[in-house]
Formats: C-alpha cells, sequence, structure tokens
DNA sequence: CATTCGCGGGG
DNA sequence: GTGTACGCGAATG
C-alpha cells in the first residue's frame, strides 16, 4: 500500500508550476483524468497554455447508513476508534424505493481503500442496518458531487505542493458544441504475437514516425518503447489488442530484463502487477471474455479490440458517454454503455438527494422455463409473408422503448407502486406510480432529447462534423438500449423484471395499435417486428405515408417516421422448410439506392471474408435493379459472379486469409460435448501452447472438412498461403450464398446431391 | 434424426 | 464489477 503523500506534484515536461515556491496559484484548463490514490484523487489537468499539471484534492466518500439509532451510533464510534472515518453526522434523505424521506447517518471515509472493508462490516450488519452509497467507484463519485466531468473546463487554486484548494467547472457536459481535446496519440498494433516468436513485432506509431519492436530481442524492446514514449509523451495510446497481448508481453519482457516499462505518467504509483489471465462473463446471453486491462496513471490506454464503446463509436462516441456519464475515459472504455448508464443515474440519484442501494452480489438464479415463457415475450414479431415486392414502405417507431419508459414513466421505483391504484399496464395489469416521476425516464429524457438535437444538426452539418455527430448519436443509442436491457436483470443495483416486462407489454400494444391504423388507413401489412412495420399500398404516395405516421404518431405518442419506401424487398423462406416464413431475413433496395439486408450470410460474423464479400458483390448487382422484372434479370447477371467465385475456390488458389471463419468460443475446450470445428481450432491452439479463454473469438480454416482424423479439418496455423483449404466445403458455402439471395436455386446444388428441387417455392405465394 | 453450438443489432 | 430472449441454421454423432 501507498499511503506517503506525495511532497510535490510530480513535474510533467520539466517545472509545470514554475518550480518556485509560490504559495497558491490558479490553473486554468481543462480535465484531462481523473485516478484514485487512497484519501485523495489525482487529477490531471492541461492548462491553457498546453501544460498538464498533476493536482491532488483529497476526498472522504459520503457513505450513508439506516437504522437503529443506538446501533448507528455504535458504529460510527466504532469507526472512528478504528480511523476509518473522517466525520459523522445525521442527514435527511431520500429512499430510492419508497420515496420517502428517511434520517440516514452520513459517514466520511478516510480513505477510499477502506471500502472494501467497510462492506465487509456492512455486510455482517446486514440484518440492522441498511448501507447506501458505499460501492459508487470514488473517482466517479467525486466527480458526481463536484459536478466536474471528463473533459471539463475547469478553474482550479492550488497550493504549493499541487493540492487544490478549490476547483470549480465552468462549463456543462450537455453542451453540443466543444473542441475536439487535443490529444497526442500514439498507435500500437502487433504482428504475429500469439504464440510469441522471433518473428513477433510491435508496431507503434506517432504521426510523424513509426518504430518496429521485437519484443524477443529482450532489452532492445523495451528501451525503444521508453524512447518512443519519453520523446513523444502521447496523451492516449490507441492500441490494437493492447490489454489482452501486447502489454502483457512488454511487460513479461521488461521484468524478464529487469528493466522498467515507462507506461504511465504517474510515477507515484510504481508498482504494477502482471495480469495474464482475463475473466469471462456472460453478457445479453453471450459468453464474453474480458482481458486483463492495463489502464495507464497520467495517459490513456484504450485497447480498441476490448472497448465496446471505441470499437462501436469511435473516440467521439466514447467522450461523448465518458463526459455525460462522468466515467472517467479509460473506465468508460473498458465498461460497457450499461456502466456509463448506471452511472448516470446514481448522478442524478446523489444530486437529488436519493440514496443509492448498495447492490449485493447475489448470483442471478436460473429462470424456470415457465417463468421464461410468462415473463419474457419480448417484443412483437409477425411472421412475414413469403416473396418478393415493390413500392414497401418501412415505418419505424424512433426509440420505441426509451419513449415508452419516458412517457409511461415506467421505472423500477414506479411500476408496482403501493401509492397507485389504475392497473395501468397492459397485458399484466401493474399500477404505475402517477404522483412521482421515476429515476429512469429522469435520466432518460434528456438523451433522448440530444440523440434528436444531433439529428437535427447534421442535416445542415459538414462531412466531419456529420461523423462526429453520428458517432455521438450511436454512443448514446447504446446507453438507451442498456437502459432497457438491464431493468430486467434481477442483479441490477435499481432494476426490477415487472419493469422490464411493462416496456415489453406497453411495446406490443403500441405495435399493434400502428398496425391497426395502418390497416384502417387501407394499407396491407406485409410485415412487423418490435418497432417497425411494412406496409403495401396501390398508389400509395409518400405524403399519404407521412399523414399515417403522423397519425400514429399522435395516437401512440411515439414518434413514428418513414424509415424508406422499398423499390423492391424479398421477404425469404427458411432454408430448413422452404413454406415457413422467417421474421429476421430479408433484403431489399430502398428509393435511394440503399439497401437494408438482415439475416444473410454476409451480415454474419463467422462467414470467411471471401463468401462474404462474393455475396455482396451478388448484391450489389441486384441492387440496381428497380422492380422485380428487374431484379430478376440482374440474378442472371449476378449469376456471372458467382461463377467467376466458385472458379476461384476450385482453382485452389485463394489467400487463405480470406477464408479464416471466426468464431467465439462459448466455454472451454473440455466443456464441448460435440467436436465443432471452433472446439477443434481451440484444441490446436491450447496445444500450440496459446492460452485462449471462453468468450474470445478464435480463427481457422477448413482444410478437409471430412478428414477421420479430426485434428486435419481445421487449421489455426498463421503460417499463411501454406494452408490448403478444402474446396468443395468453401464452394458449398458460395453456393448458400449465392442461393441465399436467389442467384442459384436448388436445381444448382443438385448436382452434388442428386434430388431435384422438389418444393420450389413459388415468387408470388398470393 | 436429435442434439449441440454460434449468431443476431447497428453503421 | 455485470445487465435480454429465443429462433434459425449448420454441424456433429
Amino acid at each position: 500500500m501507498r499511503r506517503s503523500k506525495p511532497q510535490t506534484p510530480f513535474p510533467i515536461r520539466n517545472q509545470l508550476l514554475g518550480g518556485s515556491a509560490e504559495a497558491s496559484h490558479r490553473i486554468e484548463g481543462w480535465l484531462f483524468d481523473i485516478d484514485e490514490l487512497g484519501p485523495w484523487v489525482t487529477l490531471w489537468v492541461y492548462d491553457d497554455d498546453g501544460r498538464l499539471h498533476r493536482l491532488t484534492d483529497e476526498f472522504y466518500p459520503p457513505v450513508y447508513a439506516h437504522g437503529d439509532r443506538a446501533k448507528l451510533k455504535q458504529l460510527a464510534a466504532d469507526m472512528s476508534k478504528r480511523d476509518l472515518i473522517t466525520r459523522v453526522r445525521w442527514v435527511q434523505k431520500r429512499e430510492f424505493w419508497s420515496g420517502d424521506e428517511i434520517e440516514v447517518i452520513q459517514l466520511n471515509i478516510s480513505d477510499s481503500s477502506h471500502l472494501p472493508k467497510l462492506r465487509e462490516i456492512a455486510a455482517k450488519l446486514d440484518r440492522d442496518v441498511t448501507f447506501y452509497n458505499i460501492d459508487i467507484p470514488t473517482p466517479q463519485h467525486y466527480l458526481y458531487l463536484t459536478k466536474l466531468f471528463p473533459l471539463c473546463r475547469v478553474k482550479a487554486l492550488v497550493d504549493e505542493h499541487g493540492n487544490v484548494i478549490e476547483i470549480n467547472v465552468t462549463n456543462s457536459a450537455w453542451e453540443i458544441r466543444r473542441p475536439p481535446p487535443p490529444l497526442r496519440v500514439l498507435r500500437m498494433r502487433g504482428e504475429r504475437m500469439r504464440p510469441l516468436t522471433a518473428t513477433s513485432r510491435i508496431i507503434i506509431a506517432t504521426e510523424s514516425d513509426e518504430t518496429v519492436l521485437h519484443p524477443a530481442g529482450g532489452a532492445k524492446a523495451i528501451n525503444a518503447f521508453n524512447e518512443t514514449i519519453e520523446r513523444y509523451d502521447p496523451d492516449l495510446i490507441l492500441s490494437e489488442r493492447g490489454d489482452s497481448v501486447l502489454f502483457p508481453a512488454l511487460l513479461q519482457v521488461a521484468r524478464h530484463e529487469s528493466l522498467q516499462l515507462l507506461l504511465d505518467r504517474d510515477r507515484v504509483i510504481t508498482e504494477r502487477k502482471i495480469e495474464t489471465e482475463g475473466r469471462t462473463y456472460i453478457s445479453y446471453g453471450n459468453v464474453i471474455y474480458k482481458p486483463p486491462s492495463y489502464p495507464l496513471f497520467g495517459r490513456w490506454h484504450i485497447d480498441r479490440e476490448s472497448s465496446f464503446a471505441h470499437h462501436e463509436t469511435g473516440l467521439e462516441g466514447l467522450l461523448e458517454m465518458s463526459m455525460l456519464s462522468r466515467l472517467p475515459v479509460q473506465r468508460a472504455a473498458r465498461r460497457s454503455p450499461g456502466t456509463a448508464m448506471t452511472s448516470l443515474q446514481m448522478d442524478r440519484a446523489i444530486n437529488d438527494g436519493v440514496l443509492i442501494p448498495w447492490r449485493k452480489n447475489e448470483p442471478e438464479k436460473a429462470k424456470t422455463a415457465l417463468q421464461l415463457l410468462t415473463v419474457d415475450k419480448g417484443g412483437l414479431t409477425f411472421q412475414p409473408r413469403i416473396g418478393e415486392y415493390e413500392n414497401v414502405a418501412e415505418i419505424d417507431f424512433a426509440s420505441m422503448y426509451p419513449t415508452l419508459m419516458i412517457t409511461r414513466n415506467i421505472s423500477p421505483e414506479t411500476v408496482l407502486c403501493s401509492c397507485c391504484r389504475n392497473n395501468a399496464v397492459p397485458e399484466a395489469g401493474y399500477n404505475i406510480c402517477e404522483k412521482r416521476r421515476g429515476l429512469i425516464p429522469l435520466t432518460l429524457e434528456p438523451l433522448v432529447e440530444r440523440r434528436k438535437v444531433y439529428k437535427r444538426l447534421m442535416k445542415d452539418a459538414d462531412e466531419r462534423t456529420r461523423a462526429i455527430y453520428g458517432a455521438r448519436r450511436a454512443a448514446i443509442k447504446w446507453m438507451l438500449v442498456t437502459a432497457f436491457g438491464y431493468m430486467g436483470y434481477k442483479n441490477s443495483r435499481m432494476g426490477r423484471i415487472e419493469a422490464h416486462e411493462t416496456v415489453t407489454a406497453w411495446g406490443r400494444e403500441t405495435l399493434l395499435r400502428a398496425k391497426e391504423i395502418a390497416e384502417n388507413a387501407g394499407f396491407e401489412l406485409l410485415h412487423a417486428l418490435t418497432d417497425s412495420l411494412w406496409i403495401k399500398k396501390e398508389g400509395m404516395t409518400e405524403e399519404e405515408l407521412l399523414r399515417l405516421c403522423e397519425t400514429i404518431t399522435c395516437e401512440t405518442g411515439i414518434e413514428m417516421s418513414i424509415e424508406g419506401i422499398y423499390h423492391w424487398l424479398v421477404f425469404a423462406p427458411s432454408k430448413v422448410k422452404s413454406t415457413r416464413p422467417v421474421a429476421a431475413r430479408f433484403y431489399g433496395v430502398f428509393a435511394d439506392g440503399g439497401m437494408k439486408i438482415r439475416g444473410l450470410a454476409c451480415r454474419r460474423h463467422d462467414t470467411p471474408q471471401f463468401v462474404k464479400e462474393a455475396q455482396e458483390e451478388m448484391l450489389d448487382v441486384l441492387s440496381k435493379a428497380q422492380n422485380i422484372e428487374e431484379l430478376r434479370r440482374r440474378r442472371r447477371e449476378a449469376r456471372r459472379i458467382y461463377e467467376a467465385r466458385l472458379a476461384e475456390i476450385e482453382s485452389g488458389q485463394v489467400d487463405p486469409r480470406l477464408l479464416i471463419i471466426e468464431q467465439v468460443l462459448s466455454r472451454e475446450v473440455e466443456e464441448y460435448d460435440v467436436e465443432t470445428r471452433a472446439a477443434l481450432a481451440a484444441r490446436q491452439l491450447i496445444d500450440d501452447s496459446v492460452n485462449i479463454h471462453p468468450g474470445e473469438k478464435i480463427g481457422y480454416v477448413i482444410t478437409n472438412a471430412r478428414a477421420k482424423n479430426k485434428a486435419d479439418r481445421v487449421s489455426t496455423s498463421n503460417r499463411n498461403g501454406l494452408v490448403q483449404y478444402d474446396r468443395q466445403e468453401y464452394a458449398a458455402q458460395l453456393k448458400v450464398a449465392a442461393k441465399e439471395v436467389g442467384v442459384i436455386d436448388d436445381d444448382d446444388l443438385s448436382d452434388e446431391r442428386g434430388g431435384a428441387g422438389a418444393n420450389r417455392l413459388p415468387l408470388f405465394p398470393d
């Protein structure tokens, strides 16, 4: 443990504070980052001359306890004796679930590293005392209370040691226009890093130069890395697999050579343990592997691979999430958007004087089949009418679930409230509170508004600005999506399954209402999915559609708009049984030439690039068709692409790198009951002593799909070009992809199977 | 044939 | 220090 208070601010790039013994002075600039350091937080502030200051501010996180007064007094006395707290007082706060004002004792924790100990105490006192605000990450907690946020403008008064006397924020995270932060970015990527061999390389690139490191070369690589960091002094290290591969490798080498890797700016924190194991968890039903992480002190490290936010929305989106939610940038980068959403809620709650319930670590119990059936019906799904259609319109509700939560006041504490009797919720008949505005709606409303503002501004913006606003919109969208998702999660700090149920019940009702309105207006419904309708009407005009959308918007309170009018649209049948429709499998071309595709091979992550691109090329040809008659002509044209690609595969000359199938492992190798290709590939990697984990993505090439010796079926070798792929197997995959888009049909597949496509589908079933 | 396993959204 | 569900389709045995 490091308990010594830094005597002087760590000098960054020469003497930032002038070096001399000024008594106190002012700094004006912007907050770059915040870390936690025992009884302090470390604030990194860039002043307006571009100099970075490391400031410290004392912070004693306030936690609250409710219960028998005598017991609470005793608790405070005990904790005081053990120096766990610096301050005690009684305050009035509001309880989250009931909304009631209650008297609680406020305890200011003397050092944030004592919080785990406090949680232990809290767990023991569970029966008598209820604790609040005891599991809020300290930097966030500091930001909630000071109203600072990442990248905010600050004015600070600091003493000669860099300790904050006073600090104030002078702008809002919600301002739309803001200059991009002037960051020095170092990019970092590896080649042939797994397994680590003499040919492994790490490339680090500044804006002007590039350095190649050979980690197998030992000290030389470490020195070269350190030299670049010292010289360039990046604010952000943007890596490809830095968390999972590059930093662990470099740190291993550095330790072996007894050298220090100069990752952090902050020299107060020196030791850094080498983590080699990450963590596997389940999210949204998917197994996800989270590699060990290497956040840095005093600069940012973002691993594009392990950052959902950066991967999905880029730096602009990540910063939007971070600023709005007050989550430090590196944390926002490594956590799910749900963490940002929760942070935003906690911020709101704390600043409204609402206590945050402690989320205990109870593993979620498996639901029974019956529960799943009755509780989680989810969004409404129609069966489309199989076939090819012209002049179909798609109309969508905008942000349906978030808007429902806002307009219907759906929140864990408002659903099934004890004060109102209205049986407002369709199907379920639950009550919804009419007296108190829910925390979720309060948090969501400004986000939904902000997305609308961005959308409006994007219309007249230049291309660059449009890209930035688009990324920020995407970031907010993800926050909104998770707001719905975690409401149904039992372990959620402020979750309640009935709230989740309420949203989907109202969602179904709303979609059905839209269907009725459309049908009453003379439209024919072809398909509907959760918040979208596909409709058709002879001689339909755009004005008519706009009127319909307006009516639906008025009647439901949720904005309905035209997603587009298709020149043509195909609802493809099931591949298993060709008369059965499939809800999410269609492709079509909008009047503006754009395509909408769902459920086809090219959308899947486990389709090899070669097949993906071949299908995309075929679709590209089809997209030029203006109607169904032309579509048929274009299919014949696209067939030439199919044949050319097929010939390439059969020649055996395709680059095997284009044939790699990437899949995410769902479990440990030993746990596979079936020796799937993925399992075989994983086995190979382990035999090559590559450490892989459930939730990690692996890649392999099919070498001999039907080999007796299963080890020969796939190859994970990265000796590119030496792999001989299974031509028949890839030819078959290409055929399936071509058939999906109607470029070939059953007859074309029959040569191998010998069966004549007996049940071919009529193109117009009606 | 039954069972196992991986994927989906968005842009 | 997280956060649906469930249906489709391909592969295995």
